[in-house]
DNA sequence: GGGAATCGGTTTTATAATGAAACCAATCGA
DNA sequence: TCGATTGGTTTCATTATAAAACCGATTCCC
């Protein structure tokens, strides 16, 4: 096979997600546009990525519609990075993400980043429901396929 | 510089999540294991992977006490792969993608898999909250950072 | 019990993705 | 205006990935 194998047409939509950004850049950048960053040049200091797969990764997400190109500023000529809703949607993807490192990939007393509510820093935490409400793990739960056709 | 960086040692949780499972298979395979999914065939032919590949990631999946290798069967000489408790405590980020994936990447008459409660049969959903119960959007965080060493 | 098929890989070789550095045009700042 | 910065692209070397061939150990089948 040339190259690596899309999971496009993938009946499951985590197969689909990992295909879209499933690589090892994008979440890194969609994170640090979560942060606040949005310019080339501070995404390539913070990521101390090359620059020509820098431009190839953004040129990627804003055509799958994760990120887009906006004027900086009032009728600026350069341009910035924003995420669009659809990228804005990755949040619990990287909560998810955060709260795994946090839990299994630091010493206890190892500093650290942390996500907190802004007006009253509480920590942010994350939980999965069913649709009325109750908490379950993934014991409880199972995939149903959708049939495969012949 | 040679290879990838390493974010091993950077103080941001998501950052070293994706260090660890970040790449293209991996979260793939534990999808797979979330399904049930133990044999090195299963995991190849479920998703068309090489098979050197295939051996090298649940290598480092093993490694790094993702997944563990436990006999099959009672006193059988094959054996298999299960994900151990910090395998399973990635659920929350295959539910995280796997909503993402339905809610952008598929039409809205397409059949795709859904994951349901095992005993009710509701769908499962995951959200953000602050520690006292308020569910919250990313616009409502921010992160703090820990403070740089000169 | 013997042979064939299957399982679980490893090795080899080809190709694709990535990384570093050099380069460049346009813009910005002094 | 001139030099530095920004935002890339191009080129080339290196690394990772893929496909296929191979292989020993088991399991199936009769």
């Amino acid at each position: 096979m040339v190259g690596r194998r899309s999971l496009k047409a993938d009946f499951c939509p985590s197969a689909r997600s990992l295909d879209v950004i499933g690589d090892w850049w994008s979440l890194l950048i969609v994170r640090d546009a979560f942060d606040g960053l949005a310019r080339f040049g501070e995404f390539q200091k913070s990521l101390g990525i090359a620059k020509n797969i820098l431009s190839d990764r953004l040129r990627t997400l804003v055509s799958r519609g994760i990120l887009e190109v906006v004027p900086a500023g009032e009728g600026a000529v350069r341009q910035e990075y924003r995420l669009t809703e659809m990228g804005r949607d990755l949040f619990p993807v990287m909560v998810a993400l955060r709260q795994w490192g946090e839990r299994h990939l630091f010493e206890a007393d190892e500093p650290r980043s942390s996500l907190v509510e802004r007006d009253t820093g509480l920590s942010v935490r994350l939980d999965i429901r069913t649709q009325d409400g109750r908490a379950i793990g993934p014991g409880e739960t199972v995939i149903l396929k959708v049939p495969e056709p012949d």
